[in-house]
Parts: structure tokens; C-alpha cells; sequence
RNA sequence: GGAGAGAUGGCUGAGCGGUUGAAAGCACCGGUCUUGAAAACCGGCAAAGGGGCAACUCUUUCCUGGGUUCGAAUCCCAGUCUCUCCGCCA
């Protein structure tokens, strides 16, 4: 959420580089919003000062005018709540600001390639999907779930759900104790307050699955992913400068109901309602705001080239970064069966965008207090590293070669195959 | 599910209708002392919002939302959360 007392010191500025997304905003209106409430507000301090001096002087004769200032402020302030609230409602809706790195474009296809890491493997025989190989293997099974279930959800069995084990182990252990990354295990629903603060409410509430405790009582939602409930982690607090960086790590599931990609990616298991997910937080001064990025990227490279996974490194355009995020880096890993790149990870700098919700500050050298900035990346996800290590050390007969820096996790299995 | 206790500043913790934004201690910052440090002593130290170029000033905030009152951290009602005991349970 954007500070509005910075948006008052240049409207049009703001207004311009909100612009550069693809967004619907009534700027008008919440400049007009502002200037009103502004005014209510002056009105009421005025009232309650009258108030306070009348009840300070403790002069009987005074009480009657005080009883009646009462009954006017009660108007003001109803209409200085509701007004405050529209305001609220149109910048809870707008999104980050891109930075000036972030190049402009309209959807993915204007994403630009950066880097390009790790040799494409050749196969002399025609490589298969992920889904056939698992089927194949009876490892993966997608009809199982949707007897359990319904669609979009796998059964993964035997070597494979260790492999899924050991993948998740294997980057935990490595950001833990390579990276410098603190260990979460944490709860896997979170508050309506805490989908807020990391800007999933109010705007994508049709993306979450939303789950009822008891009549009445509040929204509570499955985490779609371990950056909510990490990012607040810190919330309404003002942190010590000496405990800057925090930086954290988690391994969970993550739920997503994902409306509107119905009939995309339908086959296998590209696309689940429920994926396991590595995921990296940093909360950081504002100054190192874009280093901690490029570090965290490289946090997350380094586990693709442990694996020895070809993948190419891109910076999403304006058209295609998320609401939270200034500045986006995805990581796309090589799959042969779809003869291209997909995305295995994202990694968002969101500035304190999400700060200023969370209401999350630190004292700078200054001593002043301002918000901090925070920064979230997938470290990688689990579920498609999965998918690329089949796809990628799938061998003609059908069996898999166990990537090596993932053997000690599988009590030094080399091969995956049926039998 | 039953029965109690509680929620106050970064932390501990007093206050229980009228300069209380809130005692005291710890932490923190500045100073004196010291070769330096520690100790001791002196001083400072909440946040949010509004107005002002600024110095500054005003308002709000003692879990949340209502109510009583000229006036509430303090009284009343509702809710949320936490803790203890009993029951149940992975």
C-alpha cells in the first residue's frame, strides 16, 4: 500500500508511474477523497479541543455545550469514518510501482531474458511428459486423487514422493546453512488481517481457498504461499536495526484455487490446487532493498545449478509482475517434453509496499522510524523441480537418474525406476 | 466442552472517574567522571494522524467495538486473544 502522504507531495508523478501497469485506477476520486477527509478531520480536532477545554475547566454552567458538541461530532465523525474507508478501499486496490529497471510491456511475452544457465540436455530418443513417466513408473496418480479429491490434485508414491522429500530437504539444508536463512515451520492459514498485510486481500480473495472454523467467527484462509505468513511474521512491529537482515526460510504446501487458468496446463501436475513450495523472506533496510534481490535470486540459482538444471533467468515487464512486487526476477526451468522454459521460481522485491499494510518499521541511522522493505522468492518450488529432474534425467527405458547432490537424501538410491 | 485469571509504552510492571501519554525498573541514546571501558551520577527517550516553509502546534491511541458521564486506562455491555485447572484428543 502506498504512503498517502507521499502520493500528496506529487499526485501527478505518482499517478504516471502507477500508469505503467495495466490498471484501472479512479485517481480523481481519491485525490478528492483525501482533500475531504483531510477537511473532517480538521472539523473534529477542532470540536474535541472545545470538548477537552470544557471538561478541563470543570465549569458546570459550560456542560450543556459540551453535551451538544458531542451529538455534532458524532455526525462528523460517521462521515469522516466513511469517507476514510472509500479512500482506503481505491489504495488498497492499487498495486506497487514498478522500478525503473522493470521494462514495459503489456504480458509475459514482453518479459526479457536476461541470462541463460546449464546445458539442454539431447535425448536420442523422444522425450516424455512428467505425467507419463510417473504413470508409467506408478508413481505419480492423478485418477486416484480425483477419486479422493477432485482434479488437480496427485498421489505421489515410493521413490518419488522420497525424491520430493529429498528435494525439499536438499534446499532447506542448503539456504539454511549456505545462505544464512533462519528455519520456519509455521502455521498454514492465516488471517484475513494477514492476507492484507501481504497484499493478497482485498483484490484476489477468488484465489484463495477460504476455510469456516465456526459460525461468525473471522475469515482465516490456506496460505497460498509460505511468504504470507513469513512477510508477517514481522507485522506491527518496529524492529531493531541490529536484527536486519531477517532472513527465513520454509518448506510447506501451498493452496491456490487459481480461477480463471481453468484449461490451462490441465495435464499433470504444472498446475495443482496444492504444491509444495521452498520458500525464502527477507525483510531488509530500504537501501538494500535491491542487492537482497539479486542475492536472493542467486540463492535460488544455486540450487538449479547444484542440480545441474538448465534454466534461464528473466525480469518480468510491467504487464506481468504481481501486485506486491517493484521488481521481479522468474527463473524458468528447461522441459524437454514441452521444448521450453517454465517457470520454477519468482523472486519479488516489494519495496515496502507490503510494509506500510503489515505496518512493519525500523529506526534507521537517523533514528527516524520508517517502514521496512521485504522481498519473498520461491527457493524453488517443489513440485516442478520435481517434474524437471523426470524430465530432464529421464533415461529410454523409463527410469530416472537420481541427481547426485540429492542421493545423500536417498540413502545414495543413483536410479529410479519400476520394480 | 466445563471453571477461573488476564490483555497498559521496546520489555517488566503501577495506576482503577478529572493536567495520566500514563509511576517505577530494565533496555536504549547523550553528558560528567575515567588513559579506555565498566560502575556511579545527570539528562533524554511512544506511535499514528492533522495544520505549518519552519520553530512549533493540535487531535487520537492503555486488546477491539458499543454504552454511561461535562470528563474513562479507570464504570457497564458485547467480542477477540492469551494464560491456568479439569475433560477430550494427534
Amino acid at each position: 500500500m502506498h504512503n498517502l502522504k507521499e502520493i500528496r507531495k506529487d499526485f501527478d508523478a505518482f499517478k504516471k508511474s502507477v500508469e505503467r501497469r495495466p490498471v484501472d485506477v479512479n485517481f480523481d476520486l481519491l485525490k478528492k477523497l483525501d482533500k475531504e477527509n483531510r477537511d473532517f478531520i480538521q472539523k473534529k480536532e477542532n470540536l474535541e479541543k472545545e470538548k477537552k477545554d470544557i471538561s478541563k475547566s470543570k465549569d458546570e454552567s459550560l456542560f450543556k455545550k459540551s453535551k451538544e458538541i458531542s451529538k455534532k461530532l458524532d455526525e462528523i465523525i460517521e462521515e469522516q469514518k466513511k469517507t476514510k474507508s472509500e479512500l482506503d478501499l481505491i489504495l488498497s486496490n492499487i498495486p506497487n510501482i514498478p522500478h525503473s529497471d522493470v521494462p514495459d510491456g503489456k504480458d509475459e511475452n514482453d518479459n526479457v531474458e536476461i541470462s541463460k544457465s546449464g546445458k539442454i540436455p539431447n535425448f536420442d530418443f523422444k522425450p516424455k511428459a512428467h505425467y507419463e513417466i510417473g504413470e508409467k513408473l506408478k508413481m505419480l496418480d492423478f485418477d486416484l486423487a480425483t477419486k479422493t479429491t477432485g482434479s488437480r490434485f496427485v498421489f505421489v508414491k515410493d521413490q518419488l514422493a522420497l525424491l520430493e522429500r529429498a528435494l525439499s530437504n536438499f534446499m532447506l539444508d542448503n539456504h539454511i546453512n549456505k545462505n544464512g536463512y533462519q528455519e520456519i515451520s509455521p502455521p498454514l492459514i492465516a488471517s484475513e488481517n494477514t492476507m492484507f498485510g501481504t497484499g493478497q486481500l482485498p483484490k484476489f480473495e477468488n484465489d484463495q481457498f477460504e476455510i469456516k472454523f465456526e459460525e461468525g467467527s473471522d475469515k482465516k484462509f490456506l496460505i497460498p504461499t509460505a511468504e504470507v505468513i513469513l512477510t508477517n511474521m514481522v507485522k506491527d512491529k518496529i524492529i531493531d536495526l541490529k536484527d536486519l537482515p531477517i532472513r527465513l526460510v520454509a518448506s510447506t504446501p501451498c493452496f491456490r484455487k487459481e480461477a480463471g487458468s481453468y484449461g490451462k496446463d490441465t495435464k499433470g501436475m504444472i498446475r495443482q490446487h496444492q504444491f509444495h513450495k521452498v520458500e525464502l523472506v527477507s525483510i531488509v533496510e530500504n537501501d538494500k532493498c535491491l542487492d537482497e534481490l539479486e542475492r536472493m535470486t542467486n540463492c535460488a540459482t544455486g540450487i538449479l545449478d547444484d542440480l545441474k538444471l538448465p534454466y534461464r533467468k528473466m525480469i518480468l515487464c510491467t504487464g506481468d509482475i504481481g501486485f506486491s512486487a517493484e521488481k521481479t526476477y522468474d527463473l524458468e526451468v528447461w522441459l524437454p517434453s514441452e521444448n521450453k522454459y517454465r517457470e520454477i521460481s519468482s523472486c519479488s522485491s516489494c519495496s515496502t509496499f507490503q510494509s506500510v499494510r503489515m505496518k512493519t518499521r525500523y529506526k534507521n541511522h537517523n533514528k527516524e522510524i520508517v517502514s521496512a522493505s521485504t522481498l519473498n522468492g520461491s527457493g524453488l518450488a517443489v513440485g516442478r523441480a520435481l517434474i524437471a529432474v523426470l524430465e530432464n534425467y529421464q533415461q529410454k527405458d523409463g527410469s530416472i537418474i537420481v541427481p547426485e547432490v540429492l542421493r545423500p537424501y536417498m540413502n545414495n538410491l543413483e536410479k529410479i525406476s519400476s520394480n
